[in-house]
DNA sequence: ATATCATATAAGTTCAGGCTTATATGTTCA
DNA sequence: TGAACATATAAGCCTGAACTTATATGATAT
């Protein structure tokens, strides 16, 4: 590994808005409108966030239905470097039973 | 610690630049004239990586006549976390004895 | 088929940060 | 003391990226 390509690793979790999301995928599986529960941005900007962390294969994701669910690569070779990180992080909260999440 | 904050030590360190000043340091302490060589960069942007750097806690400077000498700071929570990072990054060319660097 | 819902893409704005050059500070030594 | 050298600070430029809103795509179900 380059340099460059580990810049591009840490700029890719190295951003409060896509450790959370990290953070909440960490317990389980997640949809985009789940996750737009945690973090007060728009919904592309979810989105957008994800599809960073996938680029990167960070994360992977998976069409059920209307719904795409999201979680961590457990076979990046950063995986467990991540967890490390992930460890010392609050767990969110998140609204995703069909009760609390509208989007059930 | 919260997500903003690991945001800023992540950010800190994921920056090509400052990966391979890091990397360096990892082989022994050295001066900024010292690491000067190791980057196509002018003096002052070797001065302003050390600094943030050193503002993290990442890395600690002492003074030793005209000259300033950085390492690594093995006391840093992150210290063996940076270790690992560092381990797949090349070991760069610096340029330190009397003969090869002219600031000597 | 078409309405509805979940997600993705596009385009534009704003701001942080990594660089530069110019200059200031600090140390040594003649 | 002042010249030479190492480092730090200041100010400005430019790019990347993290948002926004608007709109497109894709899937389900009536």
């Amino acid at each position: 590994m380059n340099p460059k390509q580990m810049e591009r690793y840490l700029k890719t979790i190295g951003d409060q808005s896509r450790l959370q999301l990290l953070k909440a995928l960490e317990q389980k599986p997640l949809c985009i409108c789940d996750l737009n529960t945690l973090l007060d941005v728009s919904q592309p900007a979810i989105s957008q966030h994800m599809h960073r962390l996938k680029s990167d294969e960070i994360v992977l994701n998976e069409r059920r239905g209307r719904w795409v669910y999201w979680s961590l690569n457990h076979s990046h070779p950063y995986y467990f470097l991540l967890l490390e990180l992930l460890k010392v992080l609050p767990v969110p909260t998140i609204e995703c039973s069909e009760e609390e999440n509208p989007c059930k």
